[in-house]
DNA sequence: CGCTTTTGACCAGCGC
DNA sequence: GCGCTGGTCAAAAGCG
């Protein structure tokens, strides 16, 4: 994060530069240390509210923790606003400024009385110089500090989403969301008039809001249909969707890539584009920005599943565009675009896995710029998080592994070891593999008695069903998801960030979830699922209901930093 | 008649 | 530069 590295870093160099003159040395203590603290970690603070309270509450811990300097200390009762963690910060200045005053006073005394006491002023350096190797140590450590706020800030931008995707599905659990802070009790209260929109707009990549053009797709009619999207998404779209999205974006930190949906006409048609390199909307960094552009291709969701019928039931409408014959695979793979909206990007592929042909294997990738039922609600959140948890380690790198620990650990918690990536991969994906049921005959409901099944001219099987709420089943882990990477260098989530998902997923876990419950409802929902030609909207239910609510499987964590999608509304035909 | 599916052609990216 | 491959387009055909 720049603005994060920014701030640490201004500390830094105003304490490399104090050190370049012994002479102003205490001087520029007294007077520009503060100073530049102050100004660095407002700067770091950020425009949210967010930011600053979890920025404030590592600070206290961390200094509370190690017992750090009384001033700190003074600090660690005050309640979480802004105005004291200034406070705090130069509270802890002060005191080096009083040290190291009480040092000068010294050094003063010293050069108004001698000239001969040498080693007076030997000892004052030496002081000083620990002095400053303490505040270098500081700094250290409040860098540190800042990338483990940084992280966990980034869990919460994807508990955010998460909420925004169900607001109507969290439960208890948000109290253990205190520190979540104002900003997001200010998205909840939006999330409770938001019924239906919100999570329609999160993009499954960062590319979602400005799509370039293809020039295939850049004729007139396009642009007129184009326009002609736009303005459905703003019937579609409320105000309260726009602001949700602003406050998302502002809690994202203005990067653009949260809400990327582009609500000017002049975006043009928003074609699906695999092959055209994508925009991000307003990233500051551009050097992020082209690293962005040249890993997050595409994000997609796939969904391996043994199912007889042609295509799975996830609530949407879809309509066959092509079919192409894969290289590898006699069967052939279907494409398909969602027919809800006009103009809606999503796109889905289909195609039977060549070794075992009763796997069916989905590759969802976009979003939806519409309102959807429930049924479809909840496979676009599932698309939608998954995705978003794939790229949201891509601020911070270690390496793919440590990424894909980070995926099954915060969305796949009772999975055991299952996580595996896959460096073939065109672009990232995020493959959620029920094929591995535990005991399909474990608990098997008849195909009518679905959820989620709703109008889908696909499949007679989704038809006539009554939509139920998504939270009212249960939740589905035990299975593989898989983390595909390959060309996505950018892609992966610090130890920092696993640490800082743990954590988060500690505090958000209300009580000890009972595991071997949890594992029953694992292993019978999972049965479920995978039994049903509809599974896929149990499964995405089931996500959303574990990374929207954290619920009592206690694992909703995971850093959040973009979301991503590629919305680019192509022509419908 | 309108919508969907089929299917061959076209285009762009990528590797050699 | 060429060929391969994936993805999309769009005309034609099918269906209710």
């Amino acid at each position: 994060m720049d603005k994060n590295s920014g701030g640490g870093g201004g500390g830094g160099l105003s304490l490399d530069a104090t050190l370049a003159s012994q002479t102003h040395k205490r001087k520029q203590q007294q007077q520009q240390q503060p100073m530049d603290f102050g100004f660095t970690l407002s700067c770091r603070g950020g425009n949210n509210d967010s930011e600053r309270v979890a920025e404030m509450d590592f600070f206290s811990a961390e200094k509370k923790a190690r017992g750090a300097a009384p001033a700190a200390d003074k600090v660690q009762p005050a309640s979480l606003s802004i105005k004291k963690e200034d406070f705090t910060i130069n509270t802890g200045l002060r005191l080096l400024t009083t040290n190291t005053g009480s040092d000068q006073s010294t050094v003063d005394d010293g050069l108004s009385r001698n000239d001969d006491d040498d080693k007076e002023n030997k000892n004052e350096l030496a002081a000083i110089q620990a002095e400053l190797s303490r505040m270098n140590e500081e700094n250290q450590r409040l860098r540190g500090t800042l990338n483990q706020v940084t992280s966990n800030y980034n869990s919460l931008q994807m508990h955010l989403v998460a909420l925004m995707q169900h607001p109507n599905q969290r439960t208890g659990n948000e109290a253990a969301d205190v520190d979540v802070d104002d900003e997001k009790m200010d998205v909840k209260q939006h999330d409770g008039g938001l019924a239906i929109v919100p999570r329609q707009f999160m993009g499954l990549s960062p590319d979602e809001p400005s799509n370039t053009l293809s020039d295939r797709s850049s004729s007139p009619p396009n642009n007129v249909e184009s326009s002609s999207t736009a303005d459905y998404r703003l019937q579609k779209s409320s105000s309260n969707v726009k602001e949700v999205e602003h406050r998302y974006n502002s809690v994202v930190g203005g990067d653009g890539r949260g809400f990327a949906r582009e609500d000017s006409p002049d975006q043009g048609s928003q074609g699906w584009l695999p092959n055209k390199q994508p925009k991000f909307l307003d990233s500051k960094s551009p050097d992020h920005q082209q690293a962005q552009e040249a890993t997050m291709r595409k994000a997609r969701v796939s969904v391996r599943a043994r199912s007889e019928a042609p295509m799975i039931t996830d609530g949407c409408q879809w309509r066959k565009y092509g079919q192409k014959m894969a290289k590898g695979n006699p069967c052939p793979r279907a494409y398909y675009r969602c027919t809800m909206a006009t103009g809606c990007p999503v796109r889905k592929q289909v195609q039977r896995c060549a070794d075992d042909r009763t796997i069916l294997i989905t590759t969802y990738e976009g979003n939806h710029n519409h309102p959807l039922p429930p049924a479809a609600m909840a496979m676009a959140s599932t698309t939608s998080a998954a995705a978003s948890m794939l790229l949201s380690g891509s601020m911070s790198s270690t390496d793919g592994l440590m990424n894909s620990n980070f995926l099954t650990r915060t969305m796949l918690p009772c999975s055991s070891s299952m996580a595996t990536i896959s460096a073939s991969a065109p672009f990232p994906t995020v493959t959620l593999d029920l094929t591995h049921s535990p005991s399909p005959l474990q608990f098997q409901r008849p195909p009518q008695h679905t959820q989620f099944q709703l109008n889908f001219p696909n499949g007679g099987a989704g038809l006539g069903g009554v939509p139920t709420q998504p939270s009212s089943l249960p939740q589905v882990f035990g299975q593989t998801l898989s983390v595909s990477q390959s060309k996505f260098s950018g892609l992966h989530a610090s130890a920092a960030d696993i640490d800082a998902a743990v954590q988060f997923q500690h505090a958000k876990m209300p009580m000890g979830a009972p595991s071997s419950s949890l594992a029953d409802t694992v292993s019978a929902a999972t049965a479920a699922i995978t039994a049903d030609p509809n599974f896929t909207a149990a499964l995405a239910a089931a996500i959303t209901s574990i990374i929207g609510s954290g619920g009592s499987s206690g694992n909703q964590t995971g850093s959040m930093n973009n979301n991503n999608n590629s919305n680019s509304s192509n022509k419908t035909n």
